[in-house]
DNA sequence: ATAATAGTGTCTCTTAGACAATATTTC
DNA sequence: GAAATATTGTCTAAGAGACACTATTAT
């Protein structure tokens, strides 16, 4: 195959931005401003530029999407999809993202103008998404639950500094089961490094003054936590 | 964008076909016979066509290599790399996948008539290979090993008819590290589902003869095994 | 018999999970 | 005080790891 004969695709990039609001996992989510799929929502996201990496890129979508910057948040790439037709313009691959965020204020206008929001993970999928990215969304869940069980990734949920408390939360919204406070207390207190207290304490919860924490060093938990 | 200005990029797959032979985790590797890198070692790939769906590209490229259907193997995607300048020609992002292959007897010669063989995976590293590949193959690898804890993968670096000590061996030579053959016997043989025995024994491994299992229908194990 | 590997049993220590009890706040 | 949440302690059952012991083959 000779340089001029090689397929051209176009290539992008898609963003599962998730988030813990309440009792939900959610999702942001953008209305689309123009064919294929006008007027449906679709996850954020867009073409890789000629000189910017894929990384780069999902980094720059997320910052116009969200309007904050990259390095508050968590983002790793999911996987890329590139079935024939999954956009009837053209062939196109893209590679989706996940990242986890706080709970934010509420969703930044796009630098297209395009209706944003947040909306239940599971609201959506039921719902139904523009191209594959219904898929692409159930399989962002999937890795953001597995990701809770053996790294520290859950604090990417939380403010800076949080309460165990809170991070239980996470785990009990991302994973949809109740979990013991006072087991689980103990349990991320004792592994080494997962979370670095503060001398600080808030009752922002109720009850008793609990104590605020910040995320520690490591990447991996062991042991992991289990799945309910 | 209208559709005539998106960027155009060339879109490749490459294979990381790990195997256990002897003691060494190995990978098939192909020399490039031509620029760039002529004469370099890489991992097997190609361009994907234009009506093929990556996972199809995967497959076809493996079969290629190997001569072997994809059926036999598992084939996994790996994820994404494209950073700009890592193909000297043009723009291009290539989707990796790994493969995890029993001992087989020899590579076939490729279809394009390159030379192949299989080599330790940590030499590959250490040598070098062109492009990203040496990064590709790290990540490959610590997949591999990642999804030997939680799924009963091991199998498929085994023939369709196994015994625990060859199953076992898998396990040392992929991690790096010694396991208790009694202890390895007992949690493989109670993790419910994991293997699934037949009436059958052999004495290919020396000593008193070794129950034949095949692999299980479960995907994840319950608990994982553990990493030393 | 000896060597080699397969497979079972046993012991100890750690951890998970259930849940009692205590501590410190707000109302 | 009552209610809420935080944090510690205790008990029990299950699992991990060390390792003795028995089983079955080849030579």
């Amino acid at each position: 195959m000779t340089l001029a004969e090689f397929p051209a695709f176009a290539v992008t990039v898609d963003l599962v931005v998730l988030t813990v609001r309440g009792d939900e996992l959610q999702v942001l989510t953008v209305r689309r401003g123009e064919p294929p799929y006008e007027g449906e929502w679709a996850l954020p996201g867009g073409f890789v530029l000629p000189n910017e990496g894929l990384d780069q890129a999902a980094a720059r979508e997320l910052l116009e999407e969200t309007g904050l910057s990259a390095n508050s948040f968590h983002l790793e790439q999911l996987r890329s999809y590139g079935r024939p037709g999954r956009d009837p313009r053209m062939r196109t691959i893209t590679v989706a993202y996940i990242a986890l965020a706080p709970d934010l204020p509420t969703p930044v206008a796009d630098t297209d103008a395009a209706e944003a929001r947040w909306q239940s993970a599971q609201a959506a999928i039921g719902a139904g998404l523009a191209f594959d990215h219904a898929e692409i969304l159930r399989d962002g869940i999937e890795r953001a639950r597995a990701k809770l069980e053996y790294t520290p990734l859950a604090a990417a949920f939380c403010p800076p500094e949080f309460t165990i408390s809170e991070l239980r939360h996470v785990y009990e919204v991302v994973w949809g089961s109740a979990l013991d406070p006072r087991n689980f207390h103990r349990k991320v207190t004792k592994t080494q490094g997962f979370l670095a207290p503060t001398d600080q304490t808030t009752t922002r919860d109720g009850g008793r003054p609990a104590r605020l924490y910040r995320v520690g060093p490591i990447e991996r938990l062991h042991p992991p936590l289990i799945r309910g």
